[in-house]
DNA sequence: TAACACATGTAACAAGTTACATGATTAA
DNA sequence: TTAATCATGTAACTTGTTACATGTGTTA
């Protein structure tokens, strides 16, 4: 049973105790979201296929109005979760960043301009490893089980290898901004 | 004129000189590929559609049984490229690891198989850095204008730094492996 | 003469996003 | 009573991949 890769973060979640389609879209929003995001159009018909192909089943939660359905592992289901853990076939990695993109064609721009979008692309890191950071503090407090420590500290680390990247090429951009500068205004005189 | 992302990978590539979809391609395989990747699905049509927009203009090579069409930036292409390379529209940037959902999820299997996924999820990583040395090299050879030296470190850093943390972890399972193996063993007796 | 690189293109499919519709519950 | 949160779901759209069809030029 191949398992697609939402299908594998959805019996994931149930197995760690989530029960509804929200609670693992909002749980995907603050965990997995840094390295594999999940949309409610991927969930829903997802959770759908997993229940017609006996993965998972739901029950209408009782005395619910809201029609929440409550969602559990099957004995496939649980089986179908260890075998993707333990497959052996190539992982998944991709890796779309834009600020590099612009990085790689910066000779088309003024100096001024690409010291500008490296800023611009640090402040955007700077930005998840706060959101990051706050995941760390509410984790602290109710001592969630849906967080290994291991990989939120990943990303952590992750984000500040990045902004130091861009901190050491930024310093090196504006000692050649400044020189180009100077050059520029001695020609001038 | 907002551009799409394919667009701006074509436009950045017919200005740094290269003139056919083909030679797009296999420029992008062993360069942008890395932290933005584009298909003959993608490329072609986009070459059409922007050359459909005036960003763009070909004219058939001559003398060349193949058909080929070597394209160039117009001056609406240039400004184009320059427009998205300088706009400060929020960058995308977006990572799917298979790797680290899986160690997200490794409460569901055992020690020995989570260390087998690390050494997989590292020797990935390794092989990837490998790709980048052969292309470090190619380039010192031929002195290639077209991958900024900034962005191959870039990218040979955040491999060595996934590889190294991948490393130290794989440390601390394999010590916690074998206190529980000994503990097991000691409870056997 | 075979294999490989050059070259263009498309059709079918898979994956993922966004926006919307709908409504209940809870806390300020 | 209003805003936020809980809750399910879908339709339209965008993006991207894979596999195929087709043929030429070059080199071992």
């Amino acid at each position: 049973m191949e398992l697609s890769r939402t299908a594998a973060v959805i019996l994931g979640m149930l197995n760690l105790g989530l029960r509804t389609g929200y609670e693992i879209k909002s749980t995907v929003d603050h965990s997995t979201r840094f390295f594999w995001a999940a949309s409610y159009g991927q969930i829903y018909p997802e959770l759908a296929r997993l229940e017609e192909a006996g993965l998972v089943r739901s029950e209408r939660v009782e005395g619910d109005a809201r029609g929440s359905k409550a969602y559990e592992l099957t004995p496939d289901g649980e089986r179908a979760l260890r075998d993707w853990l333990s497959s052996e076939e190539p992982l998944h990695h991709e890796l779309r960043h834009e600020g590099l993109l612009k990085l790689f064609f910066f000779n088309a721009i003024e100096p001024e301009q690409r010291l500008r979008q490296l800023r611009l692309m640090r402040s955007e890191h700077e930005r998840v490893l706060g959101e990051l950071r706050q995941v760390e503090r509410t984790l602290a407090e109710k001592d969630d089980p849906g967080f290994p420590a291991e990989v939120l500290q990943m990303g952590l680390e992750y984000q500040a290898f990045v902004i130091d990247w861009c901190a050491r090429l930024e310093r090196r951009l504006a000692k050649e901004a400044k020189a180009a500068e100077t050059a520029t205004r001695a020609k001038g005189r």
